[in-house]
DNA sequence: GGGGAGCTACGGATTTTCCAGTAGATAGTA
DNA sequence: TACTATCTACTGGAAAATCCGTAGCTCCCC
């Protein structure tokens, strides 16, 4: 599929629109936990997303309201596809022993991972 | 942690380090199935990778050979939190469902990820 | 010694990313 | 009306990333 790739700080903003579903400039700078970041670098994050394609706005009241038009989950599935190649050299479960690894996960996440994968393999079945 | 960030032509270049243990600059710029590379332009990746400290060489013969000093796990392990806190906004689980529903994973991985699951659940125990 | 092959250092050009100031428009308010 | 606050468009510019040419070194072979 295409590329998708965002730079750490369009990626910061794209976090917050998937986050918030939509938001004005002002939203998105109170919204970013980084540096308090000036009003109008935000907007140009947001005007140089949109000149990718990944993002569009519509007039509200005197402001642009930010809309993703890429969702969530088409840039995690890139993001973890180039992840598997580049760092874990195409293996999925090299990948996946790194996640299981992490550990923050409770018993509670690690459960709702087995019934995921439970359900996965019954419909291979 | 640190920030460990590879933009994508430096990723790129890991990429072969990690996977061939280490390698001279031709070496790289051979497995570099992307656009045909001048030599020094993989030597200039190198060089800022190097700057940067995840990687250093060693004379050899006349040549340099290049070792990446971070290993894959540690990198795969930032990149992986980065992707789950900005684009799944935290949870481990969504971005885990997205792995299993991969379409090209085969019964074998699967079975295999339910293994170390299982693994990491009895331990926990 | 001469010449070629292979390698590195250096530096430049270009593009991308990042940040923010300024100007102008608009709406609300005194 | 005039003043203020807010918001967008335009613009510049610094820093990082990308790409590669050139020069110079060393080794090898003739």
């Amino acid at each position: 599929m295409d590329e998708i790739y965002f730079p750490p700080r369009e990626l910061a903003v794209m976090s917050v629109l998937w986050r918030l579903g939509s938001a004005s400039v002002s939203d998105v700078r109170e919204a970013l936990d980084e540096a308090d970041l000036a009003y109008t670098s935000v907007l140009s994050a947001l005007q140089t997303l949109e000149e990718k394609g990944y993002v569009r706005h519509e007039a509200e009241g005197r402001a642009y309201r930010y809309f993703p038009t890429i969702g969530a989950d088409r840039a995690g599935k890139s993001a973890l596809a180039r992840i598997r190649d580049a760092i874990f050299q195409g293996s999925a479960e090299r990948m996946f022993a790194q996640m299981v690894a992490d550990k923050r996960l409770g018993r509670k996440e690690l459960e709702q991972m087995r019934q995921l994968l439970a359900d996965r393999l019954g419909e291979k079945k």
